[in-house]
DNA sequence: CACTATACGGAACGATCGTTCCGCTTGTCA
DNA sequence: TGACAAGCGGAACGATCGTTCCGTATAGTG
């Protein structure tokens, strides 16, 4: 691979990340190649579909995830680590809006890679509700897609309303007390 | 107006209805029209503009949501009043799906007179949501635009992800949940 | 420095969709 | 029933956007 097209690989990538968060996913790839400052061409050689360039700007954001889901680590109380990877899966999906749209399609089109990674992410955040399940921190029978549905939802409505993100605190404020307390039926 | 344009004013509205919440607001007119059984200039004949025939449908789903919201009348408790809407508001959008979008984008660029009834939907939750206070049956402090945010966000979490009813019902427990309690700061 | 494979730019194509236009049909009323 | 206005159907237009193609430029190599 030459020098020059490893370079622009990596500014496409980039300008992608800031127009599709900028724009939403359905930005036009002239605006992508435009910010890159390369032609059309130039991004179809390096990804050949949009849906390809969308799928290895979300991966990393998925991975990222991913890795936080799994750094809680040594010794630190389990309801407190879910608690704060909720803040911390929250304000990732709201920096990267294009997450958002990925992440509330779960399950119905993603494609083989991002499948993988989605499949690592809800495994990672079954096991911290798991361990917080088991401490008492959170009522039982929660499910992985029930916190994750929350938690998006409450990033979509703040990112559609145009809210700020103190608004948006407070409504995971709501959801997380929810959680915490056993169903009072 | 002659019978036959009533009728096919009639047959649009209700074929728009049926298209927009199938297939999102993003649905061609075309498909509209081939629902309602008449031509795509007959749609535009009574709807000069696509957002037209959007706000004429949206309106109705709005209006309803007003009147469930004005709805809880006499001696009911405060509290029960309150959480009932939230089922009630949460049944209704999931039911028109375009009613989530346009929810969604409240504040955003809803038009005329679909503006004055958001007004008139956010000011009889708020209402609900005063009284509820007042009672102790919410937590002091919460805002409209959280309620509102925090049901269309579990709503469009469960449209997106393709999950049950029950999935929703089960959010909207946690989400109850954590509006009841004071927060434990 | 010359030569070639690699990569680039951007015009052009085809599909989709909102909207317009006009010739034809059909209610309505005398 | 006849004639006119109101209404209808759907082909066609223009804009947008994903994708392709090919002539040109350039990095790498000997």
């Amino acid at each position: 691979m030459r020098a020059d097209a490893v370079k622009n690989r990596a500014r496409i990538l980039q300008a992608a990340e800031e127009v599709f968060s900028a724009n939403g996913l359905s930005a036009p790839i002239d605006l992508v190649a435009e910010q890159a400052g390369v032609g059309v061409g130039t991004v179809y050689r390096h990804f050949p579909t949009k849906e390809a360039l969308f799928e290895a700007i979300v991966l990393t954001g998925l991975q990222e995830l991913v890795a936080a889901a799994a750094a809680p680590a040594d010794g630190e109380d389990a309801g407190d680590a879910f608690y704060a990877f909720i803040r911390t899966f929250a304000s990732k999906v709201s920096i990267k809006h294009d997450l958002i749209d990925a992440l509330s399609a779960a399950g119905i089109d993603i494609k083989s890679q991002c499948a993988m990674t989605v499949e690592d992410l809800e495994s990672g955040v079954d096991l911290m509700i798991r361990r917080a399940e088991a401490a008492g921190a959170v009522r039982p029978g929660v499910t992985t897609q029930e916190v994750i549905g929350l938690v998006v939802g409450v990033c979509k409505a703040v990112d559609m309303s145009s809210a700020e993100d103190a608004s948006r605190d407070r409504m995971l404020d709501i959801v997380c007390d929810g959680l915490r307390v056993p169903s009072p039926t």
